[in-house]
DNA sequence: CACCAGGCAAGTA
DNA sequence: TACTTGCATGGT
């Protein structure tokens, strides 16, 4: 019998990179608010931002749902879209004060449907931003789909170009365990990957792990 | 200098 | 429903 071929590439990128210990930060609340600044933007910036939380002692919910917009949007200027992510974090605190009584253990213990529906129902939190809020929050056995996820795959004919995100993720999904250890490294190894050898405009390359494969 | 990054929502037809 | 555009800093 043969080994699934989404296997195949976990096992080709794990004995690349090895184990990758995501999501960086220390807290879950650090981590999803991460999850909110990355979107579309450098990791290094992010990792400002959060620092400029840090330094104000911003980085727990109760002090950061009380900061004034405008120290919020100062903080986070490095990491992009600052105004509107400003926002977004904003959005996602009111949501937790209001559906669980500002506890955000409370939301990561909830189902992995209802909690995903309310953080869908946040305006700045999309498919992406929540999944990764379950998976890397709150250890649920999600698979996150990101644009390296779509760009990787659909590059080695693995999935087609015009693959969606809920169609990417139910690939991953049927043809693997769900287990959130899995998930939780698999989704770091494609962005690895996809950052090393799987840019844009880098057609590709001898050194890729994946070289070769092809569905 | 141009281009891009671990998205998302609003606007347009 | 299916494209397009705005949001923005900092690294290469």
């Amino acid at each position: 019998m043969r080994i699934d071929v989404f296997q195949q590439v976990y096992d080709l990128l794990f004995n690349h990179y090895g184990p990758q210990k995501w999501w960086p930060g220390d807290t879950p609340f650090e981590i999803m608010i991460g999850a909110v600044l990355i979107q579309n933007t450098h990791w290094k910036n992010v990792t400002k931002a959060i620092n400029n939380l840090q330094e104000r002692n911003l980085l727990s919910l109760p002090s950061l749902h009380d900061a004034s917009y405008e120290e919020i949007a100062d903080c986070i200027r490095p990491s992009g879209y600052y105004n509107i992510k400003a926002k977004r974090l904003r959005n996602l605190l009111q949501m937790i004060v209001e559906q669980y009584d500002g506890d955000l253990e409370s939301l990561l213990s909830d189902s992995t449907d209802d909690a995903r529906e309310n953080l869908l129902s946040v305006k700045g939190i999309g498919q992406e931003t929540a999944d990764a809020i379950l998976l890397y929050c709150g250890n649920h056995p999600v698979f996150v789909v990101d644009t390296y996820t779509h760009r990787v795959f659909s590059r080695h004919n693995l999935v087609p170009d015009e693959c969606g995100y809920e169609e990417l993720q139910e690939e991953f999904t049927c043809r693997l365990p769900s287990d959130s250890k899995l998930f939780n490294e698999y989704h770091a190894l494609i962005v690895n990957v996809g950052k090393d050898f799987c840019k844009k405009t880098t057609p590709l390359c001898e050194q890729c792990p994946l070289k070769g494969v092809e569905g």
